[in-house]
DNA sequence: TAATTTCAGTTAAACGTTTAACTTATTTTA
DNA sequence: TAAAATAAGTTAAACGTTTAACTGAAATTA
């Protein structure tokens, strides 16, 4: 492996002169940098990291930190936020390094090796992370961003679903199908996400002119799982037998619905429609295929990593929040409405 | 931060010695050894990574390789291979640096970044990648570890599951519960890992004194979904309505049997058992849970990085086949034969 | 013309660690 | 008792870079 040692000998040069023209400096003149780019060339000469890190005081390394839990939730979502990051990484020449963090992180847990030692530049934290972990990170005066998470403490910058524009979308989607009748389901009302859903399916109800009904909505399930979406259809139906669509939180639990009504003998779409939210895969092995609202996980994971990128050039450059917008996507779980809509006289 | 240096002052020893204390040298008294011990927690002191880089001319990485496909497979079960391995590495003071690598590599696709650029000591491969990608990565003479894959070139070390033995397990489990005739549902039968859980039924009933019957098995699905699952059991009842239990080559397929028994009207485990293999989340919830056989994959993880450390220490030192055993699981979707037996006068 | 500025480099220190070679004091051996 | 071995450290060089400060020559300015 060629040094600049090797490098600065062949052109004859020092080896400040190597370094200068390897960072395009303009002191150094044409003739010289072309000499010294030759001998780069012949030697196939690639600055090694450990030698810059150590005088930039810089390692080259992102931390991406997320819960076990998170990571390893069936529906790949942060594995996808990861991907995005680590291609956009690419293109600031930074490595990622992944670690996942226990569920339960307290005061007797430790912080990631990462940045014990102090081997990273930043870090991406992505989903809900105990607070007192971000605090203890915060000792170590590193850049911090976030993804899919609205900490207690607003000063960092994140990136986040349009919940609210998403949750507008779907039920303006449902809406515009002559559905008035329209049912909401969730779990875990008080996770932000969740509420903002609701949020927004209460704007487009609002806006459409019709009246929210408390037997509309379930939102009692401590989790958004598709068990709990079975259970919620249950509830639902039992509530109020006239919806004709049904907007479920999230996907999952739109599945559980899906399968609560097969069970029932009703037909999604002809009897109800229903709609999600996120986009994953069992969406499209489902019959019919669930319509939904796509959330761009891929696109969040890369935001993140330029939002870092920023901060990495200085440190309290940024602290913009970015709300990543969502996409209705139609595959068939929804259909006008079928029964007669009576018009006022 | 606290560096070496500051160490050293605060144990009024010299960096050196810190430094023998860090690794455990025994030329170290115990005393001294101590105090400095002392003065690394009260300073919190880590060793950093580049300036230890810079003079072992190692930089402490290790690369993990897996296509794109595998990694957002929809059961996490490469995310949970790669957790084992980063809790391992953390035993041998490694990072992993983890990408993904396109499915449909060839000629014309790049290497990822971390090989390129030599910031890694090492490679891990998870999964099956095209040949071509490993002899590219071979130029670069990097040691080499397989998990999960085993490539047609035999000359790397390799943590693979001991599929025979569990085809073995799950058919002698069904057997013992009075079972002859059993169904072997599968797809992709070239796969090697597929084709060796068959080959385990197939000894099983073998050395049980079953005779094996075409009519027994579907294997022609070109891929194991849920949806091959569903047609596999179609496919099978249609071939042969006289089986009490059925092997589904993994979990998946084995979600779908159950699904098509459930439309059939069939109930499972008391008309048909039903055994899966790979042991996902998604078991849990069936009703009744899937009974199955657990691959061990954060295990495997833990293996690969295991020989990958070997290989650290000497690049050919091993060339070591694992085979990690696997582990019956039983839920509630088998239950003893209820047909009547039988027995030769 | 003399002083000043610009140009095109070079020198040398610094980053944080490891480790071979050395030192000094103590213990063992013959 | 003198020589040899051992124990417990220390010294200093090395790893590959970057960059502030310096230098000497050439060009510009007043």
């Amino acid at each position: 492996m060629a040094t600049i040692k090797d490098v600065a000998k062949e052109a004859k040069v020092s080896i400040a002169t190597v370094s200068l023209v390897v960072h395009k400096h303009n002191r150094i003149s044409p003739e010289t940098s072309k000499r010294v780019n030759k001998a780069i060339k012949k030697l196939n000469y690639h600055p090694s990291r450990s030698g810059r890190r150590l005088v930039s005081k810089k390692t080259g390394n992102v931390g991406f930190i997320l819960t076990e839990d998170h990571f390893l939730r069936s529906e790949p979502f942060y594995t996808r936020i990861f991907l995005g990051t680590e291609f956009e990484a690419r293109n600031y020449e930074y490595y990622i390094l992944l670690t996942t963090i226990p569920s339960d992180y307290n005061e007797k847990s430790h912080l990631p090796r990462f940045i014990l030692e102090k081997n990273i530049d930043g870090v991406i934290i992505a989903g809900k992370v105990p607070s007192y972990m971000i605090d203890q990170i915060e000792k170590y005066d590193l850049p911090i961003a976030i993804v899919d998470y609205y900490p207690p403490s607003n000063e960092y910058p994140v990136v986040l679903i349009d919940n609210t524009s998403g949750g507008i979308t779907a039920t303006q989607f449902l809406i515009k199908k002559n559905h008035k009748n329209i049912g909401f389901i969730a779990g875990d009302i008080d996770h932000p996400s969740i509420y903002d859903r609701f949020r927004g399916y209460k704007m487009a109800m609002d806006a459409a002119g019709i009246q929210f009904s408390e037997s509309n909505y379930v939102v009692d399930e401590n989790y958004t799982s598709r068990e709990n979406g079975y259970n919620a259809a249950k509830k639902l139906l039992e509530l109020n037998n006239d919806v004709t669509a049904i907007f479920a939180c999230n996907d999952a639990m739109a599945i559980g619905v899906m399968q609560y009504l097969k069970e029932k003998g009703i037909a999604v779409p002809k009897d109800i429609s229903v709609i999600g939210f996120d986009d994953v895969e069992a969406d499209l092995s489902l019959d019919p295929p669930l319509s939904t609202v796509r959330v761009p996980k891929y696109e969040m994971g890369i935001e993140v990593m330029k939002l870092m990128a920023e901060l990495l050039k200085d440190k309290d450059s940024t602290k913009k929040k970015i709300l990543v917008s969502v996409e209705l996507i139609d595959r068939g779980s929804v259909t006008v409405c079928s029964e007669k809509i009576t018009m006022p006289a």
